[in-house]
DNA sequence: CTACTTTCTGGCCATGCGGCCAGAAAGCAG
DNA sequence: CTGCTTTCTGGCCGCATGGCCAGAAAGTAG
């Protein structure tokens, strides 16, 4: 018989069980990015992964699962690889900077993963008709950017401005880099990641540097 | 006999039809506004508006056309409405502020349009798919917004950047400003507007104004 | 009134969906 | 080999979808 339910088990799971657990990730993570969500069935997963249909249905305890497995890895993925690369930056302009390019060599790479996880975060609702994933998701990057950048402040680097909508409007301007590169490829990714970076070091620092908080 | 397709013909439509085809554009806002892309059919449209599907079929040649005539309709709106608001001003710095506010106003007062504008154009795909309306769709508006950059670096009012990223970011930042508030209704709007126009004054200004382009 | 057009209803259709399962196949232990 | 577990296949189920249509209803002109 099979486990109740293999997907919610507690059992350390076989090599074979977690090959195939990885590969339906990546297959569905591939159809999520290239044919959008509303295209996207466990049909076409499997598919592509060249398996059965019932497959995924014994891997996994349903679609939605499927899903919360991908954002969450793929969101671990890049906050490592974004943290890793922000080590030992000591301003906040560096900080921003370190950010943003990290980012962008992320979307370089790994643009899929971004794709599938905008297609997730957009479109998946519970019952009740309210995002799965809201924007609300998004706190804890906000929350860390604004604290970066009210420290900035404290120390004089900066000048006073509202954090948060600082935190948020960088995060905006980052995501539509890449939705834009997305739709023209040929478009310099690590060209607009160092503009933005300049943006933002106009918008926030100190009119005169080297004082306290300027007002 | 019903005309072939009065959807796509050419005689002047009853005062019945165009009422009832405005009516139909309003609860089919409404519901993609409120349940999403995903969960939009035609059947829960009739049910929001009081009628029959069929009567859907009748005025619209298909859903298709629907969403076409929604995003035609409150795009042409939204245009209307912040260029008016544009109007007069003679200085980049002045212009992008109205913009931002403008489009901030449009915001607080239709809501739904906005949201179900949003729905329609990151799920609409054509059936080889590719996004029915992509980021080019934007291409009118970044392209407007550059050109109003490069004006003003020209006469010296700004500093030298990329108009186009430029262009690109201020219109992310007004998206998730949106965003942001649907998610928090109790955010303030308006001061989040003027914090988004002070933070990309600050961001294009020259830093010696007067003189003509910086560099 | 009748004759005709416009508008609407209710239901049917083929399609695709997610979920599920009986049993085949494969791998493994004795 | 046999007996047991894990993994997989192929197909079935109920359901919702967009589109479609026959005919009813409402409106209008003569």
């Amino acid at each position: 018989m099979r486990p109740e339910s293999r997907a919610t088990g507690q059992k350390a799971a076989s090599f074979i069980e977690e090959a195939r657990r990885a590969q339906i990730i990546e297959c569905a993570v591939e159809t999520f990015a290239e044919l959008g969500f509303v295209a996207t069935s466990l049909a076409r997963i499997a598919e592509r992964a060249g398996i059965s249909k019932g497959v995924i249905s014994y891997h996994f305890a349903g679609k939605a699962e499927l899903m919360d497995q991908i954002v969450e890895q793929v969101y671990r993925e890049i906050a490592g690889f974004v943290l890793l690369r922000m080590e030992g930056e000591t301003t906040a302009t560096g900080a921003l900077r370190a950010n943003i390019r990290a980012v962008a060599v992320y979307m370089r790479d790994h643009p899929t993963h971004l794709l599938a996880l905008g297609e997730i975060f957009k479109n998946v609702r519970t019952a009740d008709g309210k995002r799965r994933y809201g924007t609300a998701f998004n706190e804890p990057v906000y929350e860390a950017r604004a604290e970066m950048f009210r420290q900035g402040q404290r120390s004089g680097e900066l000048r006073s401005f509202d954090a948060r909508v600082m935190a948020i409007t960088v995060q905006a301007a980052i995501d539509e880099m890449f939705a834009y590169w997305v739709t023209y490829p040929e478009h310099d990714l690590e060209a607009h990641a160092d503009e933005l970076a300049d943006l933002f070091e106009h918008a926030t620092r100190a009119e005169h540097p080297g004082g306290t908080a300027d007002r």
